[in-house]
DNA sequence: GGCTAAACTGGACAATCGTCCATATTTGAC
DNA sequence: GTCAAATATGGACGATTGTCCAGTTTAGCC
């Protein structure tokens, strides 16, 4: 019997190994030249395995982009579980996550965009390009409510739902600015505008560092 | 001598129908899809115009992006030069612009969103695809500036470039908030949560509404 | 070792890509 | 009307695309 020869990846992991090749050439190269012959190239296999793991490119980029959504997410549920549970404590903590080294890394905000911006090219791809919406989107409500109810001075022009989307969209936007401007990108800087943001809103539960300790 | 036919398009402007025809394209399917064919076709030429009036595929994307991009800032500075001189009314009619009915439309978005993502596979693209850099954060951190020098009681913790950065951010993620979701978008609520953001960092130059007539 | 199913290879396929060019049409100056 | 320049056409080109498949290699069980 021949032994089991380490230096060569199990053939099991063929799957996982196109769809990494898959995103790090999205990553470096872009979308549009990613084609079938780059990517099995990247991966170092040839080029029937796509069709044999994968229906089709457009099946494989799916994969790829629905791996990227699970990392991220696992990524964040796993920060928000070890946060302390008062609401402003785990909006910071999925704020200092999605800022944080290896939260957004130049090829993770390549790829997010991308995935984006080919959903009308290839459709499959709809369910995992809308990383903010959804299942963040929730989380943060669901502590804004949290918080707002607690208020004995409640604005009622203060709604969970537009402290949602404008901290979303703000989150969006340094995603973006990182993305253009990866040199300049100041990670301090960020999250001291976004929580400048939250302060404004509620000044008792957010300063330029983060969450308050205790609402005073 | 012929008459001039009316119901043809004079030969000058094939140039700008093929512009026009790309943006279309783009819009519609998609970069990736957007092949010379698919581009010809909606401009209802025949596929050497392509590169009759540009060098290549490359060359005609490039004139598109660059034309999508001042026509986003000839907009942008005729509301201007319409604005109140005070500099948190420059800063408004910049905000309400880039969330108008005509300024913020799916076709636009799309396009400019495709534009920065295609910059890795076409470096043509990119001095036109960093739409909300260069010129627009000018604008507003003079405007910013002017506020801070002015106020009696600064804050030295709240720079015009913090501001800045933040208001880009928010403007560039509630684009993407439209591009994700536009039949959800809510164009009140946007302009609400921006103008909220910089009410709590300028609670005498900025309410809910907009910028303040008089800083009280 | 033998054998079967799974994993994998790489060439062939039609279709499409972007580019180029010989040719045709139209324009505008004379 | 004539003619040169500008504008436009559409077929042909080689390269590359994504897909498919006949054949080879490997893994795991007996």
């Amino acid at each position: 019997m021949n032994e089991p020869r380490n230096d060569l990846p199990a053939r099991q992991d063929s799957r996982q190994i196109l769809i990494d090749a898959t995103l790090a050439s999205i990553a470096d190269i872009g979308l549009i030249r990613s084609s079938v012959s780059e990517i099995v190239a990247r991966a170092g296999l040839s080029r029937g395995m796509i069709h044999l793991h994968f229906q089709s490119k457009e099946s494989l980029l799916a994969a790829a982009a629905e791996f990227a959504y699970y990392r991220y997410y696992n990524r964040l549920e796993r920060h928000l579980q070890t946060a302390d549970t008062a609401p402003q404590f785990r909006i910071e903590a999925l704020i200092l996550c999605d800022l944080s080294e290896d939260g957004l890394t130049e090829s993770i905000v390549r790829t997010t965009h991308e995935f984006q911006a080919a959903t009308r090219a290839y459709p499959m791809l709809a369910p995992f390009s809308d990383t903010r919406d959804g299942r963040l989107r929730t989380y943060f409500e669901r502590a804004f409510e949290d918080i707002l109810r607690d208020l004995d001075d409640p604005d009622p022009a203060l709604t969970a739902q537009d402290l949602t989307t404008g901290l979303v969209a703000m989150m969006e936007g340094l995603w973006v600015d990182f993305l253009l401007h990866p040199q300049n990108f100041d990670r301090q800087q960020a999250a001291r505008i976004v929580f400048r943001m939250l302060a404004g809103a509620l000044p008792r539960h957010f300063d330029l560092l983060g969450a308050r300790r205790r609402p005073a």
